[in-house]
DNA sequence: CAATTTATATACCACCCGTTATGGAAATCG
DNA sequence: CGATTTCCATAACGGGTGGTATATAAATTG
């Protein structure tokens, strides 16, 4: 009985790193979105051949979603954290302010890998689409669930509708995204920040 | 001396209507994008061949042009109406609900041509993305001049931002395009609206 | 040292892209 | 009518696409 199968190979080791190649692509993915993103474009930046690729990965389709659980696991993991924020405003100030900072640090590429392809063009990759517009209806979801939770907790009028607020929060974030894919520099988008956060509701 | 050169031509006319033809490029980029929408796709929907639609419109670039011409003449002359209303509020009202009206009626594609193709892909584009988001700067300046004027007159208070009005205008506007793009039914969009106008500085 | 297993490298596949040359049809002008 | 001009249809162009077959190199197993 082994514990851990397979931790050393039998032939000829590969001569990469997956999780680097991995990260490159992302990255390629997240500046031209998936149809713009081409195959010798991906094998370039992640400095190994096409055969070496499908053997890794599979296929361009199966490489963007393992980008695409990356990019989650690693660049929007403060919208989970935001959530534990203890009040409605906290979460909104985590939420906006670790967008801005997603978006206006200079190591990413511009915008937001999620908006990107949530409107890419082709047919043919419909089922891109479908994954990245999922995930972003799980994250609203989230946020529709805390700020229910919220308004139970007093945390704001009885007039404001919790998944207006969340419906809010996300097209601001969108609205980030498309103009940071734009060119605005970070203190535009900050403009844009504390401006979303006076008009917030209460406190 | 001819007050109208060239209305009747000199060898064989044209069997197609250029205005028809162009409204039906329209429609196609605004479904898929510049880089998604094929010759194919174009010249199929447009109902003429390849050669008929160089001999007219000049080329793929060309044709864009010209279908982002009527794009904006047709579907975002609300924003330039929009301006005109006496308060700032009026202004925020009629930007949002004529956005709304945009994205939720039926005859239309899906989001927003402007922000599909400020997030398009591939760098040959790139004139592309640079003809957009100078006309999405330019409704951008207006909105802040208007509102500019708008916090001389009193209409909101001390402490709220111009400039970050119109940008939070402008990433609403994106926002709800990128979620109508998503497919949010015209209820969602309505509720993201009136969560918007609620939080608007003022009344 | 074989034998085996796996990774890499080169070249290639059929297909689609935007664009254009070619050949014939239909209209106006002299 | 003849000449000319313009339009339409077919087909082809070079180049790029995602994906793969083949052959060689490098490692482990006996």
């Amino acid at each position: 009985m082994e514990i851990e199968a397979a931790t050393v190979s039998k032939g000829r080791p590969r001569e990469f790193c997956v999780d680097a190649a991995l990260a490159a692509a992302l990255r390629v993915f997240w500046s031209k979105g998936y149809e713009g993103a081409s195959m010798a474009d991906l094998t370039e930046a992640m400095g190994i051949t096409k055969p070496s690729l499908y053997a890794a990965f599979g296929n361009k389709e199966a490489l963007f979603n393992k980008a695409l659980d990356l990019y989650e696991r690693e660049k929007t993991d403060y919208m989970r954290a935001a959530l534990d924020a203890p009040t409605a405003r906290g979460v909104a100030e985590r939420l906006m302010y670790g967008a801005l900072d997603m978006y206006s640090c200079p190591e990413n590429p511009n915008g937001c890998l999620g908006v990107i392809n949530s409107v890419a063009c082709g047919a043919e990759a419909e089922c891109i689409r479908e994954a990245v517009v999922a995930r972003s209806a799980a994250a609203k979801q989230a946020m529709l669930e805390r700020f229910t939770r919220a308004k139970n907790e007093g945390d704001f009028p009885d007039d404001v509708d919790p998944a207006g607020l969340a419906a809010f929060l996300t097209a601001m974030n969108q609205g980030m995204a498309v103009q940071a894919g734009a060119g605005a520099t970070r203190a535009e988008l900050e403009r844009l920040v504390e401006t979303g956060l006076k008009l917030w509701p209460g406190r």
